[in-house]
DNA sequence: ATAATAGTTGAACAGTTGTTCAACTATTAA
DNA sequence: TTAATAGTTGAACAACTGTTCAACTATTAT
């Protein structure tokens, strides 16, 4: 899914090729990690169920009975979300009896969302 | 990819229901159709050759022929992704002879970009 | 102990996505 | 006109993603 930053041969025929952009360009792009990281945040939020469990969570506290119910989905279709946003340490729960309740985990997508927000508004 | 918003029947058999929780939280959710487009804007970012596309075209303006060297790729394949990002109005071009120039087409990409850099880099 | 319930999990499936390949258009040069 | 080149495009393919389904664990209640 990515390259390395090598190539520069075979890959391209061309012969109007800006070398001296290509130079210039190379010394100022991240390191490939951090792109990559980048994009993959990304995805998390790419994903219209996510991003509604999220707004959800945003409002209150939830238990997946509820979220399921809010957002018409089975308690499994949700509980696959919520260990993909777990994982990526968007959102922590808490276990009382055998009802689990599901809260973001930090303001980090409040500040995301209303940051993005606008850029789509603008659209 | 989404769902209305009325169900509440058969899709959890759930007894343990925060009915006052659902409906306080259905009351702050906002627009399906926004949710949506946030994730399609998302989604677009979500990928790494074009998230290093941008990172490119932020540096410089540059022809298809450039990218596909800087990045390892052929022009096939960047010219793909170029046609997303120009669809979404990321990116806009210009062509001299039958060379094309691609650059950013607003400073949007690049607001969002240092917003949420400093997200991926916190965690 | 037994039954019921909240939630999780893995396999399977369909739908989507990114790259490759080959064929194509458009522009330039001979 | 003909050949060469920059770039685009659609089909095909493999890899990935989200939902469903059935089976499972953990907790509560009888």
């Amino acid at each position: 899914m990515q390259q390395s930053f090598m190539p520069e041969i075979a890959v391209c025929d061309c012969e109007s090729i800006h070398e001296d952009v290509i130079a210039a360009v190379r010394g100022q792009m991240p390191e490939e990690d951090l792109m990559i990281d980048m994009a993959e945040a990304f995805r998390i939020f790419g994903d219209s169920t996510r991003v509604r469990i999220l707004f959800a969570l945003k409002a209150h506290e939830m238990c997946v009975c509820d979220i399921s119910v809010l957002l018409g989905m089975t308690k499994s279709a949700v509980s696959h979300q919520l260990r993909i946003l777990k994982q990526v340490n968007l959102v922590k729960h808490r276990k009382v009896g055998r009802v689990v309740y599901y809260s973001l985990a930090d303001e980090h997508v409040e500040t995301i969302f209303s940051a993005c927000m606008e850029h789509v508004m603008e659209e």
